[in-house]
DNA sequence: ACGGACATTATTGTCAACAATTTTTCTTTC
DNA sequence: GAAAGAAAAATTGTTGACAATAATGTCCGT
């Protein structure tokens, strides 16, 4: 992963060929540089730099950075332009809070929806998150984590529950972004198997019991001092 | 309530005086609009008939006609068009499930949380609910119903619980607008009324009793047959 | 030299014309 | 007369130029 220099911060392989692209497409890169921990939080998203990268036209940009913007992991100001969000300590401890009552209720229709199959399909899974982990792939053990708690939605089989899980778990990355100390990645490899071997036993008790230690446990290692808010940035400058 | 013909089926005060109107009130009126049952699932939204009704540019229409699709009370189907969505018997199911979720973490934090003024601003608001129900203000009720649950909401004191929820009051009275019996408006007040009693008393297993009852008596009273799904419509035509 | 007013530059926001697509209408043919 | 096809109309999607706003730099007066 090679670092930039200057302008092109955002090291996102722009689709040449001339051919234009989709909305989607450009959604989808600027979504996982944000949570894959590329583009930090209070970074700005200039139009035209990123209408350059990804080849397309202000419009598309304009409409991609709106979805964004819904989606909380970018701050529209007006007439000042886009940046990645950068949640406030009372943002955190609701996103936090929310998620612990999302998964919860997805964990509740889980235990009593899972097959053998998908057992084996998950502990397949955090095999892949923990080989990310060990081979030292930041950004894949990032996402990886994630889709566990996806895929679970998933086998909850709720979509409007997916779809808050998958909001919440994206600003989590955000979060983890911003408040998080450089060492830890996120999720535990080894919470998630315990949460995995609850799951089996189809007892809802103990694996709402794992999943809740597991949020709190992330929760907890970030440095969530309520106190700076906003001018974190000034000082830090100020100070160093 | 004056029955619109032809062309202007949207029966909504444009804002004259020649001043540009901002994206949220254009996004208000409609959203209201839709969530008030003054315009129907499956109502095509043209972009130059909205233009004219608000007296603004396309471009602002079709980003609010954007924040409206985010927001599943708008589906936009790629050079067709924006329509009032028409939510599934399935989406509807999921909706109330993920509702009922969320309302019982909302309580879970609002019982903790409620003082004697809030239990007084809420009895009032059911008052009001109640007048708006005996006058015949079908509108105002089906708001006010609404509200009383984001007022719970505020209470609890978590933004993006409120979010999440401020999206499935407004999804359910999508749904009640497309497969609600005519003579059923929303909640009932009464409900209410015993909700706000237990929540009196900070008895939290009792108040999620009644808040969980209260969701289920209004899914059941609409008509979620699973079955004809999209072809609906194609029924009602070909039957009549 | 410092601070404030003014001019410059860069960036975002808006609009209107143009292109592409879909829907409707009108032929044409069997 | 109905179905298929083609022209016409209406509607959505896109582009590029222009206006408005904020950030920056410069100049001048005290």
């Amino acid at each position: 992963m090679a670092q930039a220099r200057e302008k092109d911060v955002i090291d996102i392989a722009p689709s040449e060929g001339g051919k234009a692209v989709s909305d989607q497409l450009v959604f989808a890169r600027l979504h996982a540089a944000i949570v894959g921990h590329r583009l930090k939080p209070g970074t700005k998203l200039g139009e035209e730099a990123l209408c350059e990268v990804f080849g397309v036209s202000r419009a598309q940009i304009r409409r991609v950075l709106l979805n964004l913007a819904h989606a909380k992991l970018v701050e529209l100001r007006p007439n000042r332009g886009a940046y990645v969000a950068q949640p406030s300590v009372r943002e955190a401890r609701h996103v936090f809070e929310a998620r612990r009552a999302v998964e919860a209720a997805i964990v509740e229709r889980a235990v009593d929806r899972v097959t053998e199959d998908m057992i084996r399909e998950l502990a397949d899974h955090i095999r892949e998150e923990q080989a990310a982990h060990e081979r030292g792939d930041h950004s894949a053990a990032i996402r990886l984590s994630g889709e566990f708690h996806l895929r679970l939605a998933r086998i909850a089989g709720n979509e409007v529950l997916l779809a808050f899980l998958e909001e919440l778990v994206s600003r989590t990355s955000l979060i983890i972004a911003t408040y998080g100390k450089r060492s830890v990645s996120a999720c535990s490899h080894d919470d998630h198997e315990g949460i995995l071997q609850a799951l089996r036993s189809h007892d809802a008790a103990t694996t709402l019991l794992h999943m809740d230690r597991h949020l709190r446990f992330i929760e907890e290692q970030l440095q969530l001092i309520t106190g700076g808010e906003s001018n974190v940035d000034l000082k830090t400058i100020l100070s160093e």
